[in-house]
DNA sequence: GTCTATAAAGCGATAGAC
DNA sequence: GTCTATCGCTTTATAGAC
C-alpha cells in the first residue's frame, strides 16, 4: 500500500505551465513545449484544459498563488515577532532566487504584468493571489497586536516591497535590493509600535 | 522657420515600439503591429534596426528609461523636502496610471521581467534603468543632507516599493497601493531624521 | 530610405483513430 | 485519456525593386 501519490497528468501539466510562465512569462511559453515539458501530449493538454493556453494560464497562476502563499506562511512561522519575520522572509526569498540561478523569481508577477488590460480571467486570478497575500501578511501583524486598519496598509506596502525588491533583485543578478527591503520593512513595521 | 522638430522615423518607431511594450510586454508586440503604430512599413524597421526585434526592445526599454527619469525629476522638483517629494511622486504617478485606463505601469518592467535570464541585452538595458532611476533618488536624499550609504539604500526600497505598488494598482486597477506606498516610503525616510 | 512580396518556421487549436 | 496529423494563421526576417 503506499501512501505517496501518483501526480496525475492534470497536475504536471499545471505544474509545468506554471514554472514556465513563471521563468518565461504567459506569451514565450507555448503549449508544445509545456506538454512536453509535464511529459503529456498535446491531446491531453487540450483534454483537461479545453479553453486552451488562457485557461491553462490562469490554472497557473492559481498554483503560483498557493505555491506563494506557502512559503510566506513558512516563513512567517519561523519568528514571532512580524519585524523579525520581514528579514526571515527577504532572506529565505532571496537564497531560493539565487539558487535559481536567478531565474525563478515571482510565479504570478510576469504573466500578470503581461495579460493587465488584456486578459481578464488571468488579471483577475493575479488580483486574487496577491490579495491572499495580503491577509497572510495582515493576520500576521493582528495577531501581533496592531490595529486593523493599519494591518491592512502594512500588508499592502509589505506585498508591494517585496514583489519591488525580487524584481530588482532578478534583473540585477543581486541579494542586495532583497537585503535592503527587509531592514527597511522592519524598520517600518517597528516603527509603529 | 519652424522651431518645431520634424520626428524622424526612427525616433517614431522606437517611441512606438515603448509603448506597445509598456502595455503588452515583449512577447506579444509583433514588427507589424510595431510599424502600423509608427507608421513606418516592416522595411524602414529593418532599415534603422538590422538586428531585429531584439535591438528595437534594447532601444524601448532606453526610451522608457529616460521617460521614467524623467517624471520623477518633474515630481522630486516639487517638493525640497525627500519625504514630502515621495508623496508628489506617488500621486502623480496614480493620477498617470489611472489616467491611461490603468493600461500605461512602468516603462520597463513587463519587457525586463519577460527578458530576465534569457535576452541579456534587454536584462542590462533594463538593469541600467533601475540603477539611473536609483541615482535620481539618491541625489535627492544627499541634497537634503543624508549620509551616503544611507541615501544609497533608502534608494532602493524606493524604487522598489515604488515598482511593487504600481504593478499593484494596474493589477487591482486601484489607486490605493500607490497611496501607501507614498506614505510608507515618507515615514520611512522621516525615521532616518 | 521606402515599399511589397515572400520565405521559413512556429503558433494555437482541432479532428479523429485508438 | 492518449496520441498523431494537420489546418489556418501569424511571426521574424530577407530580397530586391524603386
Amino acid at each position: 500500500m503506499r501512501t505517496q501519490h501518483e501526480i496525475g497528468t492534470r497536475e504536471r501539466i499545471v505544474r509545468a505551465t506554471s514554472r514556465l510562465m513563471q521563468r518565461q512569462g504567459f506569451e514565450a511559453t507555448g503549449l508544445k513545449q509545456i506538454s512536453q515539458e509535464a511529459q503529456a501530449t498535446l491531446g491531453s493538454v487540450y483534454h483537461f484544459f479545453p479553453g486552451g493556453k488562457r485557461e491553462l494560464a490562469v490554472e497557473a497562476v492559481r498554483h503560483g498563488d498557493r505555491e506563494f502563499a506557502e512559503f510566506l506562511r513558512a516563513a512567517f512561522d519561523q519568528e514571532d515577532d512580524p519585524a523579525a519575520a520581514m528579514l526571515a522572509c527577504t532572506r529565505d526569498l532571496a537564497e531560493g532566487l539565487r539558487e535559481s540561478g536567478w531565474l525563478d523569481g515571482c510565479p504570478v508577477t510576469t504573466t500578470a504584468l503581461e495579460s493587465a488590460g488584456r486578459v481578464p480571467e488571468i488579471q483577475q486570478a493575479a488580483e486574487n493571489a496577491y490579495e491572499n497575500w495580503r491577509m497572510l501578511v495582515r493576520d500576521k501583524l493582528t495577531r501581533a497586536g496592531f490595529a486593523d486598519d493599519l494591518a491592512h496598509d502594512l500588508a499592502h506596502s509589505v506585498i508591494n516591497m517585496l514583489e519591488g525588491a525580487e524584481l530588482s533583485a532578478q534583473v540585477s543578478q543581486s541579494e542586495a535590493p532583497l537585503e535592503i527591503a527587509g531592514r527597511h520593512l522592519a524598520r517600518l513595521i517597528d516603527s509603529y509600535r
